[in-house]
DNA sequence: AAACGCGTTGCATACGAATGCAAAACATGT
DNA sequence: ACATGTTTTGCATTCGTATGCAACGCGTTT
């Protein structure tokens, strides 16, 4: 047994008043006199007693913590999106307890996360296996895709309006005269890939074009780097290239003007999505498509806290607006 | 309550045994024969039984949990160093909950990890207050320091030898004939900085030289941006630059290109701490001293879970070996 | 057959705080 | 004064699992 902790039972003798007058105090909204509130907390103070949060866990349900699993940081919006969804969280009490899951692994971490009772989980940037849906559905934990969506209703989502996002850029392309204008997919299995190259395809189609070229690269610098150079090695050339999103676009550029020795924009223009902090550096002065970190977590937080509080029962899926950023690259 | 929670009593009550012999079932090293636990495990994979971690923790004193403190995740190092750090302990069974700090926040961060009964922090490029340190003391928890050190041996540190590498820079910048080299500092209170610093001095003073011009910007991208403009501004420019990390770094490099119309390395070479992936980037290229995440990530695990398990209970201090990558910056 | 040792097993309790219930204390009305 | 209503309090139990202790079964030895 470690040495120093102090229980309930050891401020309520000092106190002189019973445990669960100790409890009460420290329980917002319990009955407990003006007074022996006082003698309660200064005793607690007295003792440096702290509750223990993992035994108010286990009778009240309430373990204040939310589980958020990862498959990979790299991409610089996801450390933005972890720092603020933290942040949030903890103002409202939560705790975020992480989890890094490798393509293959995922439900060893998810039953691992089950054992530590959260009270939500959040995937960032993941797809939701059925298998995992049905488990968190049976134990009654709100499940929370950020920056995913899903159909079929068994998870509160939260993404920016990748589809209108998607078609920003086709007309920004467009109205400034592009006509070879091709497509870096992300994860091909990922709502967001399929919605932002969706309203691509929607706005060159209102404009009688269509897509000049296709690859795809999964979300990955290297594979960006690898499909830019083949895309640019082909005989017709694209002018304009959307890329899924700003970690890639990067490599995209890094291509198109170290390795063939062309221009952005004048050679090709290129347009990204996210609007991570690195897109208005210098070098690449990245023209995309912001999604607000800042109200994705908010939102995420809202629906998870509704969804545990029983105020709403049913996943709910938030779309916030997204917004075209022009700068020097398109 | 929530519904659809199994017990040990439940899985007991199936298999026909005690609800000790389920507990021991899922206890390593606990006293159980084959047959039972056969059985009990047959019940649970049934019922869809895992032992609660929370109750666990309670009787047992392990809560498998890791206190992670960070104040902000923007430079490039820090994800890297928790996707590394989140799987190393998942790896030995641990898990992390993470808290953000603002600087006038902490004491209230801490007193919220507490109640979790943490059996460990790492404080991530955090100054450790005297005061979390001894309360952290009182109560047995070991605390790291990631990418930082302290001296009054209060805990453990895990870092890069910081002097070693701002040596190795002075040394190139020397090598390669520079003669005006200027520092740009991080946070000034913290060992990382103190260490690069006087590494990189002591590499000058070797050689008869003294440092040309110096300036502070808090491991900060904008005030790393500021003092690269006053810097370049002022009458006799520096023709080498070793800023304090790479986050940094490339705003130095952004300002001496972009607002200066100066050439890297031709005008002034520039120098980095920490060969965070963007380092190798093709608009960078940046010469930059590597500390390898995964040592220090597996380093730190290692640490941690030694004081753990009480196979030792000083605090150790850990200075991994540092690598100077020379690209085209410098 | 008795004595011994060892591996299993169940009983009962403990961890630390929250809470339903009933008793107690207090305030209010007539 | 008494009856009534309201707040405050403590007792006892609960959450789900781990573990010390004693009992038990079984095989081996003398």
């Amino acid at each position: 047994m470690r040495k120093g902790i102090i229980t309930s039972a050891d401020v309520a003798r000092m106190a002189e008043v019973s445990q669960s007058a100790v409890s009460r105090t420290f329980t917002p909204g319990a009955s407990v006199s003006k007074e022996t509130k006082a003698r309660v907390l200064e005793a607690a103070e007295a003792l440096g007693y702290r509750p223990n949060a993992l035994a108010r866990a286990m009778i009240s349900g309430q373990s204040k913590m939310i589980a958020m699993m990862f498959a990979y940081l790299e991409n610089q919006f996801y450390p933005v999106l972890l720092e603020h969804m933290c942040r949030a969280l903890q103002a409202k009490g939560y705790h975020p307890l992480l989890f890094m899951t490798e393509t293959g692994n995922q439900d060893d971490v998810v039953r691992r996360l089950m054992d530590y009772q959260v009270q939500g989980l959040v995937l960032v940037s993941a797809t939701l296996s059925s298998d995992l849906a049905t488990r968190c559905g049976e134990l009654g934990i709100p499940v929370l895709l950020l920056n995913r969506e899903t159909e079929d209703g068994t998870a509160s989502c939260v993404a920016s309006d990748n589809f209108g996002g998607g078609r920003m850029v086709a007309e920004h392309f467009i109205n400034t005269g592009r006509k070879k204008i091709a497509y870096i997919a992300g994860d091909e299995n990922s709502s967001t890939n399929r919605d932002r190259e969706a309203g691509l395809l929607s706005g060159l189609k209102e404009h009688g074009m269509q897509l000049h070229a296709r690859a795809v690269a999964n979300y990955n610098h290297d594979q960006a780097t690898q499909v830019a150079n083949a895309m640019l090695a082909a005989d017709d050339r694209p002018d304009a290239i959307f890329v899924a999103n700003d970690y890639m676009a990067f490599a995209v550029i890094d291509v198109i003007r170290d390795k063939f020795g062309l221009s952005v924009p004048k050679d090709i223009a290129v347009a990204g999505y996210d609007d991570v902090p690195e897109a208005s550096w210098a070098p690449y002065q990245l023209t995309t498509v912001r999604q607000s970190s800042e109200a994705m977590t908010d939102n995420a937080v809202m629906l998870l806290t509704e969804q545990i509080d029983g105020k709403r029962v049913e996943p709910q899926t938030i779309r916030l607006p997204a917004e075209l950023i022009v700068r020097a690259s398109a």
